[in-house]
DNA sequence: ATTGCGCGGTTCAAATTTGAACAGCATCGC
DNA sequence: GCGATGCTGTTCAAATTTGAACCGCGCAAT
């Protein structure tokens, strides 16, 4: 690896364009979400996760390397959650150290009653913006940079 | 607005392509940073921004906006800086009130030293793993996305 | 059985982030 | 000239996030 490679100017492109719009938008519907129904986006995130479960409930590591977060940071929030009536946590069956958050009632009234407005500001703010082709292009190729990066997580420099 | 247009199979596939991607990118990076420089990625953008203006130096409201963080958030950050000698506060001139801050010779070391490293992961966890077109789609269309969410902060509500 | 290690979660202190309240300067209309 | 109003940046307390240290359990080798 002599020198580096700078990126060019159609690489600068994509990066100027990935990096904010990234910042932007979560920082819009975090927002959104907190004045509308009160949950932050990871809040959010973990109740679709969980009400996405068939059973309702997902073990703590499962759910923490889902939403990449660290497992401290996952600890705390569904201690606010669980606080606030929205998740129970239970004890793993088949382990007797695994826990598990699950999703109650509430949980999935509270989800019910933001949904949809997040759902709208999803597409106000990135869905509606681009082009069917633009849409495909990010599936694929961002689903790509993302399943690497988790790739690398699990068995890590496969290279 | 009637009912809720919720996401489609293939709208749904961009999402969860996107807001993964985004934290995983940002995560990794800002990783690497630390590891290799001791700068936080937030203080690799600052510097960035600070190096790229003709003096050196940006209003804090200006560099704020840019970095999309918050005011306060800029302050602390800046003071980190501060104190460790990669920026300088000085006065504006034309403005009693306004502060500049200032990229030190101290920082644009260390920006030097950590800048190869981090387009290195920029290209391993997202420019090289994308085709050019996908570049290209990313680049118009969170280019796109990106501009719609600055133009509503300054504006807001053009409709 | 027993020792030792590894995993799953939590605790803890420290760093960061945020929004609201605040202080100084600027500017515009009266 | 003088007060009203609006910026700019900072301060402050509260919420969140993070990584390292830690605890209890399960599991494998001895």
């Amino acid at each position: 690896m002599g020198h580096t490679r700078w990126l060019d100017d159609e690489e600068m492109r994509t990066w100027m364009a990935f990096i904010p719009a990234s910042n932007l938008v979560a920082r819009e519907l975090d927002q959104q979400l907190k004045e509308e129904s009160g949950l932050s986006h990871l809040q959010y995130e973990i109740l679709i996760h969980l009400n996405a479960a068939e059973t309702g409930a997902l073990r703590m590591t499962e759910l923490a390397e889902r939403l990449i977060n660290s497992k401290s940071g996952l600890t705390y929030q569904v201690g606010q959650m669980e606080k606030a009536g929205l998740v129970q946590r239970r004890q793993c069956e088949w382990s007797r150290s695994g826990v598990l958050a699950a999703i109650t009632d509430e949980g999935r009234a509270a989800l019910e009653r933001a949904a949809p407005g997040h759902v709208a500001k999803v597409r106000e703010v990135l869905i509606d913006v681009l082009t069917p082709e633009e849409r495909k292009a990010i599936a694929d190729g961002l689903g790509r940079v993302r399943d690497r990066l988790i790739a690398e997580k699990d068995g890590d420099t496969c290279w």
